[in-house]
DNA sequence: TTGTATCTACGAAGTTATTCGTATATACTT
DNA sequence: AAGTATATACGAATAACTTCGTAGATACAA
């Protein structure tokens, strides 16, 4: 069941580690510290902590052959994603994609390209229906 | 500054509560209590203390006037949803509205109707730069 | 008016997430 | 070889959220 995206969800701290892993691949505690704290200030023992109870829950994986162990996000970076997006959709928007969807067009205001993209998008999905 | 929509966020206890009184205008803690054991399991004074908790924080004003308090919702639905969809794309989506929106699309199968709504939303943001 | 039901208030327990200090092991430096 | 830097492991403090039991007040019913 580890092995099952469904059975956990990422919290906000292990969602931002992800989010590094999935960029810069199989990294060290120390790399992730150091780009965290380009942001923020944060413990190394810290993220240290985070990144061992994420091995603990499963959602990465560990090389520990040399003293410096390295992380790998054990899931895809999609399928997490959607995971959450779910998950929000439901909490947030009574389960309507399309609500969703509405309400992000709406507030954040995309360029002409982008909204070509999502156009195109949209007439791909239309195309196979 | 407990006027203000960014000094809190409602956990998803409290938003579940924020539907229904969005959706029911001011009400008891026992119809909300009600109207939340249609879909799970709550007692009356978990219902209760968060109600009391939302109006701590601000989230919500009461008529105590009878003995038998009501809630209102102190912020519009549709602010209080772009505040929390706008951290959750930041918490995930690296701040990009465009990659929440193309990850919805892809996801969840929407009707033809409630694709030419998206199209006539974009139409209209097109027309108004 | 006495009992029953229903309400609010309060406090406390259980859970989870986050943070960091300390101990210990390992490698590097001079 | 001794001292310094850096790594992991572990435990504990803190805070936020959720849950609910109990007490006290108020209304209603027999």
């Amino acid at each position: 069941m580890a092995n099952d995206i469904n059975s956990f969800t990422p919290t906000d701290s292990e969602l931002e580690i992800l989010q590094l892993l999935w960029t810069n691949g199989e990294s060290s505690v120390r790399f992730i510290n150091d780009a965290l704290n380009d942001k923020r200030e944060v413990g190394y023992t810290t993220t240290l902590k985070i990144m061992q109870i994420m091995n603990d829950k499963g959602l990465v994986t560990r090389n520990t052959e040399s003293k410096i162990h390295l992380y790998k996000a054990k899931f895809q970076e999609t399928k997490v994603k959607n995971k959450l997006m779910s998950t929000f959709i439901s909490n947030a928007f009574n389960g309507s994609a399309k609500d969703l969807i509405m309400a992000a067009l709406g507030n954040h205001k995309a360029t002409k390209e982008e909204l070509n993209e999502i156009k195109d998008l949209i007439s791909q999905i239309e195309k196979n229906k």
